[in-house]
DNA sequence: GCATTTACGTACTGATTGGTACATTATGCA
DNA sequence: TGCATAATGTACCAATCAGTACGTAAATGC
């Protein structure tokens, strides 16, 4: 029983999706703490208090926006990960798409929602847990889809490999966040790719 | 002229180094945002005047924190990547002088203060070129070492061992702040090394 | 039409923010 | 000893912070 909706009282007229994802944008362009509640209401046209209704606390607004994040990130880009043929295209394919996200079709990339604020608030254990879940997630993603692809790889040479894109993925977007191209970006996600290929088939 | 230093008048009692160690404490473990200047009067035990007659406002606060904490990189770290006989032992050597700084004998890691809270500031422009300063420097200083170590490595090999290697450390600086431990990102960081010197060999 | 229910935004709260004015204290110099 | 210099901390400032009380508006059910 996940609450009865009851179509009593005044409608709401707060869209979720799209009020999320505004503070999404609001979180990961300043970080957490820099946040405020009046970036928030202007962002998303809301009101304080409806923001508060539908969201909770200013905490809660941030750990719903990982979420969200998230969320997009296993929609637009794992795809990647798996309609590839080799583990090769597979990174290079999911590192663009990455690039899609932190970029945002801007310049300057408004970065990694995750990856890019939430070192920044990890004293707090809630979101420094978040942030392991995030690089744990991330982790596995790879290990899967390279064990699929290299079935025989060396354990050791697996977990360098995993290690290697996972940290590719995390640099970017620290690197997307001081200034540097989507097209310079992808360039170096293709090398990695490149060696991570090489690392799994034990040739390079 | 560096300024005539006077004697006259009430002498300082302000300790800079030590102050300047207590705030760069404060902003890597909080970030900028987050770190207030009652944060910072206790930790430096210093009040709030003196604080602004000595480093300025807050953000010059933090921009010099940045540099004392680059200057502790420099001495501390560095000499690691000098002092080793294969690009390998280098890069672990190295990784590890970093990690001791990283984590400072606590169990969980105050971690980097350039590449994990950089990003959340880094709407600033002043915050966004020191981070890319901090990057560039990096994979400057990795481009030398290896090119030292591997004077007839290809081009590309080069680069992309480059790369391995910084997006490796900011890597561990996320990796850090999600509570990993000071023994596993060792371990990934010797990984790391090895397959940087089997790509510069042209072995692996 | 009237009661009920729910969401709305204005306007406020006390707390905290970064930054400073100013009277006090402690030194060197004459 | 007295004056000039300079660093001290208390006590304050206006601005902003996160969060909420409350009167109003808009829907449903009877």
């Amino acid at each position: 029983m996940p609450q009865e909706i009851s179509k009593r009282g005044r409608p709401s007229r707060v869209d979720p999706e799209k009020a999320m994802a505004a503070i999404v944008e609001c979180f990961r362009g300043k970080g957490y703490a820099a946040t405020s509640l009046d970036d928030l209401t202007a962002a998303t046209g809301l009101s304080r208090p409806s923001l508060y209704r539908a969201f909770g606390d200013k905490q809660e607004m941030y750990l719903s926006a990982m979420d969200a994040f998230s969320a997009d990130v296993v929609h637009q880009a794992v795809p990647a990960l798996e309609h590839a043929s080799t583990a090769e295209t597979a990174l290079a394919d999911f590192y663009d798409a990455m690039l899609e996200i932190y970029f945002r079709n801007q310049k300057i990339a408004p970065g990694c929602l995750v990856f890019a604020t939430a070192p920044c608030g990890a004293e707090e254990e809630v979101i420094r847990t978040r942030l392991k879940f995030g690089i744990d997630g991330l982790d596995g993603l790879f290990r899967r889809t390279f064990r699929r692809h290299a079935p025989d790889a060396a354990e050791e040479a697996l977990r360098t490999a995993v290690e290697l894109a996972s940290n590719t993925l995390l640099a970017v977007s620290t690197r997307a966040k001081s200034g540097a191209s989507k097209t310079e970006l992808s360039a170096m996600g293709a090398r990695t790719a490149k060696a991570v290929e090489a690392l799994l088939q034990g040739t390079a």
